[in-house]
DNA sequence: GTCTATATCCAGATAGAC
DNA sequence: GTCTATCTGGATATAGAC
């Protein structure tokens, strides 16, 4: 094979795994991993289902694949909101904002949080996947150590700092599960009222 | 048969049906619809898997069954409350530590919590589950009704009515779903931490 | 009512042709 | 790289004996 045709293959494989990750992405986070057939996934790819094995070697490993990108990308984002040159109070904003906004205009947020609470919830998946699940604790403690910055510094209310990220996780969690069932319905609430758990009073933008 | 027997007979059925049920909530919330199979159920139930069959004609019968189970009950509560003779501000308190209290001593309510956002999400559920789930509106509009009657009689935050109820809703289901992954670890957080999206100040109960 | 045995089907995975 | 054909296993559901 030439030189320019083994390049060729590659961009094209590439160009397929792109494809299978982001429609399997789609199908797992709506119907699950187990209710997600073979077919399904290669269907929607257009390609036969023989050819899939070509890419994957079986569904799971498509599935966890998918699960440590989404760790991946949320840790990775959680830790840079940490480092930010902002105030606590500044940092819990935008993490809210942020999360709002891109489960409206970009739905693989959304079904990234989908993957990872199915990984969380559910008993029946790969082994690989139950490791992965279990880098959930790192975000608590991230989100944990700038409430308790937010309480050292006056301005987040005084209730356990573990409490308050647990509820503040499960809330954004919440919501991306209601923005996954709503679809294009979808309407971002307002980020002031998830604030409101945090502080006291929400100054006004006005 | 005699009138002895059948009457005994009848017992066994209820007694029999309801083991299948409490043991298939468990295994669907934790594993799903598609991955929980027949034999998990029957091994769960200490019967035979061709016995299951004399009480259920399948796997999604009795998926169904618990579906509506689960939103009949949530759907009572909810309206039971909204008739409480208490103000906006006690119910949603209510809600909020009555939900918290359920999820840590029965369990079963963390399972048709699981069991409600399952079928909202996976779309290769029942027909039958699909007409279920769209009951969900109701729910969405008691809390909306409490949360606008807070709003004027001017206890409650001014934000849009429905967008306090949905983040309601979506806390609420985020941490049932928490509570389903820790298991026996979890430890309800304060429900003032909550209470905060909806009141400016919480009266200090010291 | 309950069990074991069996029939049927479907999904996952492989093999081989192009 | 891609497809079609096929093997294999497991899960649902039924049948028939006790």
């Amino acid at each position: 094979m030439s030189p320019r045709n083994k390049e060729l293959n590659e961009e094209i494989k590439d160009v397929r795994r792109e494809q299978i990750r982001s429609n399997a992405l789609k199908l797992f986070a709506s119907k699950g991993l187990a209710a997600t057939k073979i077919t399904d996934i290669s269907t929607a790819s257009n390609i036969s289902q023989g050819l899939l094995y070509h890419y994957y070697k079986s569904k799971e490993e498509i599935f966890v694949e998918l699960l440590r990108d989404a760790y991946d990308k949320m840790i990775a984002a959680v830790l840079a909101l940490e480092r930010l040159p902002l105030s606590p109070l500044e940092k819990v904003k935008l993490a809210i904002e942020k999360s709002l906004q891109g489960f409206d205009e970009n739905k693989d947020t959304a079904y990234y949080y989908l993957l990872i609470n199915q990984a969380a919830i559910f008993e029946a998946i790969p082994d690989e996947a139950k490791e992965i699940v279990k880098k959930r604790a790192l975000l608590h403690e991230v989100f944990t150590r700038i409430v308790t910055a937010g309480q050292k510094d006056g301005t987040f209310k005084k209730y356990d700092a573990k409490d308050m990220s647990v509820v503040f996780w499960t809330s954004l969690n919440g919501l991306a599960i209601y923005n996954a069932i709503q679809g294009a319905k979808f309407k971002a609430p307002d980020a002031n009222i998830l604030m409101g758990m945090f502080i006291e009073e929400v100054p006004s933008t006005n």
